[in-house]
DNA sequence: TCAAGTATTTGTCCAGGACAAATCTATGAG
DNA sequence: CTCATAGATTTGTCCTGGACAAATACTTGA
């Protein structure tokens, strides 16, 4: 039986480094080697593959490329492990480490029980506030720290995506202003900062009307249009390329009518500098105050 | 105020066509024709840019790239209208015209309420089995014919997907063999699929572990044997690259142990060349008849 | 110690060529 | 006339190698 290979294409897949970045890297760097067949087309070994991904994942914690890519397998390996000061400074580890243990331990019916019980005993806007954020940035960590998978982020966003949408879908339906729409820009698909919103904006009585993730600038402002929003809310991970994130935003300013608020938040946009037009909020108490606002600013109309 | 004009990245997100193919394009046939800043970079004017998400549309009608830009503006848009035909042909359009009407006119409340009381009236799994396929069809000729937008068909997957994990987060939950894993492959972000056959599988007291979509192979691999998977689903949209599903099944078959059964369905899929070790559903009634055969085979061993 | 200026690193763009897979078209057999 | 097969055309994706601007690191002087 012959060894696996992927194309470049799959590699692209797999890592997230685009076919460009990787042919660039392997000019550059000598890294990664691929075979060829006999078109001339590269064929990705699989050990490579999860090498780059190793890279990919050093990278989101500072290390650049070169000096990744110039390392001896065993220092790169070194690298990744889990550092015994990173333990030592987890103190707040304790608060979540029912959560982390269990998708540790593979254990999804108790994690999903484990979570729901939470959000029963806190309730929902406090689960929302203080609890979901902690656990968002206590799983990131664990993920930079190479503790834990892709695939258990994964199943932890899905459990995680259950319980916000069954406590949402429990809330009596609001019909009040403003009407807020909420979506994120094609690239970025994740959902979790969307619910967290959702559900603090339908707890204020506010009606929101979500489009998921990933909708085309275009289609944002006719929906803003259709559904005649007061507010388009987008959410931007820790994820989201930083530079991308600035000109998305204001040419989307620039297409919605100036009627219409645009109050961008998430890790993506936190610290980054002001646009005109836009509200930018670093914690989701800004979403609660800038509602305060916008009615207040209504009210005195 | 000067003009807008989005670079090849942009489009690329906007439309969902390759940065290569959109070069080729212009190469082979003279659209689309950006401009060009200070450095050579293209720059697409907003005009274009919709042209080239009306000729995707087209493509996926059938219609090819080469007839499509050769076609001057009038015949184009000509082509986009919908046809009297295919209205005349909508004889059970009347089945769900309450659903695309509300999407038509913008009523989410109202849409959701209907998709409530259909699931409520039916029952989780007649809605899964019939109402949703039916639904997920409707809508999408609908898009190909382009009487829906981009935007109205993230609002209904939206709606549809709050709908479906209500009901299955009021499921009393399940623990019993065989173990499913469900995911998509990335670059199928298609959700429904998923939901729909963790729907039935829970009621039929299997247990779903859900990874979301767009999983790594590698990630599926280690996920299915971290959770003691039985059998692992992959769900696969009518969107799905056609060429790219064979070789990416058949990657994930050499690479998952045999003893973890692999099936895959949805519309990506149907009608595709069987695989060894792979069971293929073109229906959902499909997945419940697999489910018996496996059940039958553990009881006989 | 800090700020400003310079050098290096890095990702993404470009042109233009090649090729294989998919699709269409023409030809011939039954 | 229907159907299958072979050949021509269309189409998407890959290739090389070059360029440049933004981000980052480093140096120098206050």
């Amino acid at each position: 039986m012959s060894r696996l290979l992927m194309n470049i294409s799959a590699v692209e897949r797999e890592t997230g480094v685009l076919k460009d970045t990787l042919r660039m890297w392997e000019r550059r760097y000598g890294f990664p080697q691929p075979e060829r067949d006999d078109g001339g087309e590269r064929g990705y070994p699989l050990d490579q593959v999860e090498k780059i991904r190793l890279i990919k994942r050093l990278m989101s914690k500072g290390w650049r490329p070169g000096k990744l890519m110039s390392l001896p397998d065993e220092e790169l390996a070194a690298l990744s492990q889990p550092l015994a000061m990173a333990e030592a400074e987890g103190d707040q580890s304790a608060l979540q480490s029912g959560v982390l243990d269990q998708l540790r331990k593979h254990d999804a019916g108790g994690l999903r029980d484990l979570l729901r019980h939470d959000l029963h005993s806190l309730g929902l806007q406090q689960f929302v506030l203080d609890k979901v954020p902690m656990l968002n940035r206590a799983v990131g960590e664990a993920w930079e720290r190479g503790e834990i998978q892709v695939f258990e982020e994964h199943l932890y966003t899905e459990l995680m995506q259950a319980t916000l949408r069954q406590a949402i879908g429990a809330l009596p339906p609001a019909s009040g202003r403003p009407r807020l729409l909420l979506t994120t820009v094609p690239e970025e698909q994740h959902v979790l900062g969307l619910l967290m919103i959702e559900a603090l904006m339908t707890l204020e009585g506010a009606t929101c009307i979500s489009l998921g993730t990933q909708t085309p600038l275009a289609d944002i402002c006719r929906a803003a249009e259709a559904q005649q929003a007061d507010i388009v809310a987008l959410s931007f991970s820790a994820a989201f390329p930083p530079r991308q994130a600035g000109p998305l935003i204001g040419q989307l300013r620039g297409r919605l009518p100036e009627a219409i608020e645009l109050w961008v938040g998430g890790a993506g946009v936190a610290r980054h500098t002001p646009l005109a037009g836009v509200r930018l909020m670093n914690t989701l108490q800004d979403a609660r105050e800038a509602l305060a606002v916008w009615r207040d600013g209504r009210a005195a109309q």
